[in-house]
RNA sequence: GGCGCUAUCGUCUAGAGGCCUAGGACUCAUGAUUUUCAAUCAUGCGACCGGGGUUCGAAUCCCCGUAGCGCCGCCA
C-alpha cells in the first residue's frame, strides 16, 4: 500500500480533542502524543480542543483531570483549551445555513421508529442506518434532530498510514448532526472546528476511520477543505480487544501515576506502541521522541500493552533518577502507608533509605514494602528467616553474639558502611561461608528473606538500632 | 449482518525481492557476579496466518481464503 505525503505547502495546526467525560485515557494520551510530536516535527501548532458537546457526560472536573495528566505527562499545547461549549454560535450558524440550503433538515421521527427500522433492516442484512421519509412537522413531545442530507457516493481519502481508502456512502444514511440548534453533536462539531481552527491534520485513532467519509462529505457540502488525516492504531488490551476499562485493564494515566509509574517511562512506551526509532533503540526522552519522530515509521496494526515492558522501563527511569528528586516522589506513598507524617520528614533523613532501593524498584508504589522495616522499633518475622543454609537456632545465635561483639566495638563515628565492610569481611571470610554471619545481619536488620545489603542498611539504621535489632534477633531464637 | 482496516517469536518490533541460517527489546530459562534480592554481563528457548500466482529468487509484490479488530449512537 502506497502511503500518501504530507503535504506542506500550508501551515501545519493538529489538535488533541477530547471528550471531558472521563479520566485521561491512555490511548488519548497517546493520541496527544503523537500531534504532539507532529506538530513538533513539522513546527507547528498543537491545540487543545475539548469536546464537551455532550451536556449529560461532560464534567468541569474531567476536563481537569485530562488537562492535569496532559502536563504531567509534558505534552503542553500551543493553543487552547477551546471548548466547544463556548462556541455554539459558530455552530448554530452553519447549522442554519444548511438548513437553509436544504442539506440538511429537522427529523421528527421518535427513537422507537427508527429503532424499528434499522432492526428490519439488519434483518434483511442491510446496514443498520435511519432513512427519514417523514413529513412530520412536529413530534408529540415537540423534540426533533437534524439531520445531514447524506449525498449518496463514493469517498476517497489519502490516510497518511494506511494509505488510500474508499467507502461507499449510500450505507450511512442520513446523520444527525444537531439534537437541536443549541446542541450540535460530534461529527459535526468536529467538522466545523477543524475548518474554522485550520486544522491540516487530522491525527487520532482509528475507531474514527469511519467516521472520515462522514466527516468530509460534511465538510464539502460546507464548502471547507478536509484536512489530511492520520489515523493511529489502537491500543489493544490482553484479549486483543480496544484497551477498555472494563476487561480489566487499567487506562487511566492517573492510575498509571499512583501507581508510581514515571511520566518518561509511559511516553517512551506509548511512543513505541506502533512506532519505532527505525534503530535498536528502546529508551528515549520525549526530546528524542521530538528529534527521532517520523510519519512513516508508524505501524498499522494494533499493539497489545505489554505491561512488563513498561515496569522494565519504568525500572529504568527510576535508576537513572537524581536521588533527591526520587525520594522527594516516593514520600507520598510513604505518608499513605503510615510510615511517616505528612509534612514531618525531611527528604534527607529518607533518601539514605530510598538510595538502598533505587536499583531494585520497579515502580513507585513498591517503596513502603521495601522500606517499611526502616521506621519499626521492632520487627516481625518468622526466626527461620535468621538461619542461613538450614542452620539451627545455637549456631544462628552464635553469630549473632559475635556480629553483636565485634559491631559494639566500632566507634559510633566511625560508622559507615566501608568501615563496617572493613571489620567484618574477614570475619566471615575465615568462616568459609560468609553467608554464616552475613545472611543473620542482614536479615535480623530488615527482617526480610530479600533486601539490600547488610552493611548499607547498618549504616542508615545506625550503631544503636543495628545492635538492638541484633539482640531482638537473639531474643526470637532464646526460649 | 454490512462496510472498513490489519496480519513476522507469548508481547513490542526490524525487514522496501537476494545482505534472512529472519535481527533487536520485554518476558522466560541457564550461567557469571554475589551474603539474599535486585542491578549488570553472557548464553539459550522462541515467529514470517493458509493457499495459489509473479520471479532465476518472496517475510517482502499480486490474487483468493482465513482470522482478528474497528465502526454502523439524539457518545466522542
Amino acid at each position: 500500500m502506497q502511503k500518501s505525503e504530507i503535504k506542506y505547502q500550508k501551515e501545519i495546526r493538529v489538535r488533541m480533542a477530547p471528550s471531558p467525560t472521563g479520566p485521561l485515557h491512555i490511548g488519548t494520551a497517546r493520541t496527544a502524543l503523537f500531534n504532539y510530536l507532529f506538530a513538533k516535527k513539522f513546527n507547528g501548532t498543537f491545540i487543545l480542543r475539548i469536546e464537551d458537546t455532550d451536556k449529560e457526560r461532560s464534567k468541569p472536573e474531567w476536563e481537569k483531570a485530562i488537562i492535569d495528566g496532559l502536563h504531567w505527562l509534558g505534552l503542553d499545547w500551543d493553543e487552547g483549551p477551546i471548548r466547544q461549549s463556548e462556541r455554539i454560535s459558530i455552530y448554530q450558524k452553519y447549522l442554519e445555513k444548511l438548513i437553509a440550503d436544504k442539506n440538511a433538515y429537522w427529523c421528527f421521527c421518535t427513537p422507537e421508529e427508527i429503532e424499528a427500522q434499522k432492526q428490519e433492516r439488519l434483518s434483511r442484512g442491510k446496514p443498520p442506518i435511519f432513512e427519514c421519509q417523514c413529513e412530520k412537522k412536529q413530534r408529540k413531545d415537540g423534540k426533533g434532530t437534524i439531520r445531514f442530507k447524506m449525498p449518496k457516493t463514493k469517498v476517497f481519502f489519502d490516510d497518511l498510514v494506511r494509505g488510500k481508502i474508499s467507502y461507499d456512502s449510500s450505507l450511512f444514511g442520513d446523520m444527525i448532526i444537531a439534537k437541536n440548534l443549541e446542541e450540535p453533536l460530534y461529527n459535526f462539531a468536529c467538522v466545523v472546528d477543524d475548518f474554522e481552527m485550520k486544522i491540516s491534520h487530522v491525527i487520532r485513532g482509528e475507531d474514527h476511520i469511519s467516521n472520515t467519509p462522514k466527516q468530509i462529505l460534511l465538510a464539502k457540502t460546507l464548502g471547507f477543505e478536509s484536512p489530511q488525516f492520520l489515523h493511529l492504531p489502537l491500543i489493544l488490551g490482553q484479549n486483543k480487544a480496544k484497551l477498555s476499562k472494563r476487561s480489566g485493564a487499567t487506562t487511566s494515566i492517573e492510575d498509571y501515576k499512583r501507581q508510581g509509574y514515571l511520566p518518561q517511562a509511559l511516553i517512551n512506551f506509548i511512543a513505541l506502541l506502533g512506532w519505532n526509532p527505525g534503530d535498536n533503540r528502546e529508551v528515549l526522552s520525549l526530546a528524542e521522541l521530538e528529534k527521532e519522530f517520523s510519519v512513516e515509521k508508524i505501524q498499522k496494526s494494533g499493539a497489545i500493552f505489554n505491561a512488563q515492558k513498561l515496569d522494565w522501563l519504568n525500572g529504568g527511569f527510576i535508576r537513572k533518577m537524581n536521588l533527591n528528586e526520587l525520594t522527594k516522589i516516593c514520600i507520598p506513598y510513604l505518608i499513605e502507608a503510615n510510615l511517616i507524617q505528612s509534612g514531618g520528614v525531611e527528604v534527607s533523613t529518607i533518601s539514605p533509605m530510598v538510595a538502598l532501593y533505587q536499583e531494585r524498584l520497579k515502580k513507585l508504589s513498591e517503596i513502603p514494602e521495601l522500606i517499611d522495616f526502616f521506621f519499626k522499633n521492632s520487627l516481625d518475622f518468622p526466626k527461620e528467616i535468621l538461619s542461613w543454609k538450614g542452620a539451627g537456632d545455637s549456631e544462628v545465635i552464635v553469630s549473632l553474639d559475635k556480629l553483636a561483639n565485634t559491631l559494639s566495638n566500632i566507634e559510633k563515628a566511625d560508622w559507615t558502611k566501608e568501615k563496617l565492610s572493613e571489620v567484618l569481611m574477614p570475619i566471615a571470610n575465615e568462616l568459609g561461608d560468609r553467608g554464616k554471619i552475613l545472611w543473620p545481619l542482614r536479615a535480623a536488620l530488615s527482617g526480610k528473606q530479600a533486601s539490600a545489603g547488610p552493611f548499607e542498611i547498618a549504616e542508615v539504621l545506625g550503631k544503636e538500632k543495628t545492635l538492638q535489632r541484633i539482640e531482638q534477633a537473639k531474643e526470637k531464637l532464646t526460649p
